[in-house]
DNA sequence: CTGTTAGCGCGTTCAC
DNA sequence: GTGAACGCGCTAACAG
């Protein structure tokens, strides 16, 4: 209070040495009691914690790291902070790794390759101790340079490069479950209206829907239906179902904005969800799924689960024992009003 | 290729003492050729540049930071990494800050101040030259503690201490501009159906809006509603208007969920919009303003600005000229088919 | 123009 | 039990 030079000069922080002089002690005894190694007296040690409590010692992570030869900080080069997807993941993984163990330092490289290797060369520069790569999309994408000097994994969307560790969604089985669900409460003649078709996310849950509906001796009712990934296609997509085949009782889309707009069309076209027809999406996103009337019954793809597993991939890799491959997270289906029970 | 470890070894990565060995200088020179500084022999400058080259020299940041006596990092402590606020003020600050010049460290403090506190003692240790915080709500947050040695920078939430640096939304100002396009577009009988009256987002806006028809000579149809930030709400709060003033030309909503429920709520009570009543949200939020029909008219916080502003106004800070105050980001109508031309 | 020296803050041998 | 000395990788002073 009285010689305080105030937080915005940033004066010169308190050191090791600054403490250990207080404590009356040398550096080295001051970094034994602050570590609890090696053995130091009882009351020395105290006397130095108090010394550091007093002076607000916090020890220089970045000497530490010089020194230890890890920096206990990780990349995350992400690709669709504007998305909803890269989030959770995100979450996931500085959760995985516990608060002040390992810090996370982000980057967001937009689409554009030529900033993902600039960041990549500042991360690299910072010494992360590994790398998580989210993707934009499912759809693998192009390794980072081979001599990326640390562990790297991939999330949501897999290296191109076979055997890079990756952990991602499984969509194949995501599908499957939508319609083990649709089955289950009683449907038997499902449309699949789907995305875009260049998404590996839109096939793989068609195929994964097609297998669940063969392996009960069923067919889709008409071709995939794929579009695109908006409301205003769900609309459209349901009408077209409609049309055709007017004895549709579900309709499986392949994203909840979709869902919400197959839902609005079919209730205009005097269809009632559940009674009539049954709805659902994917990828359980809150203010869809919850704002929908009937509410949306979707398949959570665990995002935040994906997170943590590629933090957890990320640690042991870190640690000496890489993975290898591509760990596929299991989906769940959250059930709501829109797969109610039929008439 | 010959005698590589390969890279999940993470052999010792190269030095600049490996790279003046090679080039046959000293680290002092090998040093001054990579910075360019001070006056180095052309030839023994390309000499090391091709050495650290082949070598795939990256300088250590840390060691760098270490003399340098700043990190190059900020620390960005978020605690909604959920919603959909702090993703693009955390863009827009990575943006400010240029690709490898400043790196940022996230942290998400979820709701919890101790979590916070462990969080910003981790950001201390690492030696970031500043601190972002961006809050929850826009209601002002406790300050930090006063004894932090860096910069702080308060975004989307002030800091409850006066004079504390921060950049948040204009919620007033969107309020009348709300209006303001209203008006402009023919609309005389306004209704305004908020979201939860804690927040002060909500209170803003309504201020902001009652100010501006007041300035028109005009007053809100019936008191401001409140209630939830939900589509629910936005139906039963545009049933209620419709109920109580079946001669309402316009309701106004305090986010683009609301907006969208009231949308649906006012269809079907037969009304057209925008031929008989104008809708309108807050926040101009993609898949809310777009997926609905007709497209919503909305108010673009611009939140990806209000994370560029607070990048640089840390950037000022860290540089030594640290400002005082709450800085407003002007917020901006963006126009869709929910407030077209009236019948 | 270039090389030598010192030191950033910390952890870790080794002697005492 | 404790302290002096060294090194992590780099850069800013000085010498040469």
């Amino acid at each position: 209070m009285t010689e305080d030079d105030g937080p915005t000069t940033g004066a010169r922080s308190v050191t090791l040495k600054d403490v250990a002089r207080l404590a009356g002690v040398s550096t080295a005894t001051a970094s034994k009691a602050m570590n609890g190694r090696d053995r130091v007296g009882a009351q020395t040690r105290s006397r130095v914690l108090e010394a550091a409590e007093q002076l607000r010692f916090t020890p220089n992570a970045l000497a530490r790291a010089m020194h230890a030869g890890r920096s206990g900080t990780v990349g995350l080069l992400a690709h669709d902070l504007d998305g909803r997807f890269s989030l959770p993941i995100l979450m996931g993984a500085e959760d995985a790794f516990g608060v002040g163990e390992t810090s996370v330092l982000l980057c967001d490289a937009r689409e554009d390759s030529i900033r993902e290797r600039h960041h990549l060369r500042a991360l690299l520069s910072r010494r992360v101790d590994g790398l998580i790569v989210v993707g934009k999309t499912t759809n693998p994408r192009p390794p980072l340079p081979e001599d990326v000097p640390v562990p790297v994994v991939y999330a949501y969307a897999p290296s191109e490069r076979p055997g890079d560790p990756a952990v991602v969604p499984d969509n194949v089985q995501a599908g499957r479950l939508a319609v083990a669900h649709l089955l289950a409460s009683g449907r038997r003649r499902v449309a699949h209206v789907s995305g875009v078709q260049d998404y590996l996310a839109a096939t793989d849950r068609a195929r994964g829907a097609r297998d669940a509906l063969a392996d009960a001796g069923l067919e889709l009712l008409g071709p995939v239906r794929y579009g695109a990934w908006t409301e205003e296609w769900g609309r459209a997509g349901a009408r077209a179902v409609l049309d055709q085949h007017p004895d549709v009782d579900a309709v499986l889309c392949a994203s909840d904005q979709i869902a919400r707009g197959a839902l609005e069309a079919l209730r205009e076209g005097g269809v009632r969800v559940p009674e009539d027809v049954a709805v659902m999406g994917f990828d359980d996103w809150a203010p869809m799924v919850l704002g929908s009337r009937p509410e949306l019954t979707s398949v959570d793809m665990d995002f935040e689960g994906i997170g943590r597993r590629a933090a957890q991939l990320l640690e042991d890799a870190m640690a000496g024992r890489p993975a290898r491959g591509t760990l596929l997270v299991e989906p769940r289906v959250v059930v709501r009003g829109s797969t109610g029970p039929p008439a």
